[in-house]
DNA sequence: CAATGAAATAGGAATAATTCCTAATTAGGA
DNA sequence: TCCTAATTAGGAATTATTCCTATTTCATTG
């Protein structure tokens, strides 16, 4: 199920492949292919919990961090302070428009790539490593007009 | 100091002008001032507590709420989980520059003004009502190679 | 200019998310 | 199989933000 060469990266690495991790990328993964809808912590520890009991909520944290160390993991940061994770599918790259309302997330595929060229062009002392842009507004159950 | 329309607009919406949320807004003007660096909750109230010693956070948290509600104040969310703010310039726009290192801000005046047009269009039962894109990198300071 | 009432405040408690700590366990190379 | 550095569980600590409530105050009205 996991991409292998997502294990393969771990290995080269030298991240060990602990049942934990193995579990919480296959929870991931999961979610990837049921729409992409990003996850945060909690959730992660509940579905791993399912098949993997004893897991702390510490361990989902550090390997978080670990996979978005790896760029095997996104790691995303709404304006509501959630922060949600979502596996990186290998040569892909998007961004979200999140629901102020019920916080449902959808995937636009265009990126400000032109402006991030420009940035990097203009501001040459500065390394740009990343970038987030995120639309928000309410969904057709959560509008009111 | 603080721009007349501000006070207008608070009073027609039926915000009380009280001196804590004054003392607040000078803050604010005076940091749009010197460079538009944003700053936290805890960075306005020690600012505060110079010329109004009594204010609690509690109400600079709920003031910096309620301006950001009346458009008057941009609230920022990076993605080191800290939130600031920033006054708003009538009819002005911008995005930001952050560093991952020290967490200076530079605005940047670009914005992927198009891709929200083109996503409003084709995402047409989504009510579009805001936006954040910000740039992560390390500053000349900061950057290592 | 005093009375009035809804709005706002101070200060401390509560909450929630994340990180830290440490003794015990374990993955995986030798 | 052994060994050791990496990883983990579980609970404590930390941090940022929000909640609570008795008290104060803004600003409208008479
Ligand atoms: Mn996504
Ligand atoms: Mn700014
Ligand atoms: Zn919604
Ligand atoms: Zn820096």
């Amino acid at each position: 199920m996991i991409p292998g060469e997502v294990l393969k990266h771990l290995k080269r690495v030298g991240v060990r492949l602990t049942p934990q991790r193995q579990e919480i990328l296959q929870v991931l993964w999961e979610r990837a292919q049921a729409g992409g809808q990003p996850v945060n912590a909690e959730e992660v520890m509940k579905r791993v919990r399912k098949r993997y009991p004893a897991i702390s909520l510490d361990t989902v944290y550090r390997t978080l961090a670990t996979f978005t160390r790896e760029g095997i993991v996104n790691e995303l940061q709404f304006k509501d302070q959630s922060r949600r994770y979502e596996l990186v599918i290998q040569g892909e790259h998007h961004h979200h428009l999140v629901c102020l309302g019920c916080g449902y997330v959808r995937e636009i595929a265009y990126c400000p790539e032109d402006i991030i060229k420009r940035v990097r062009e203009s501001y040459t002392d500065f390394k740009i490593e990343e970038h987030s842009f995120t639309i928000y507004g309410y969904c057709a159950e959560c509008r009111e007009d």
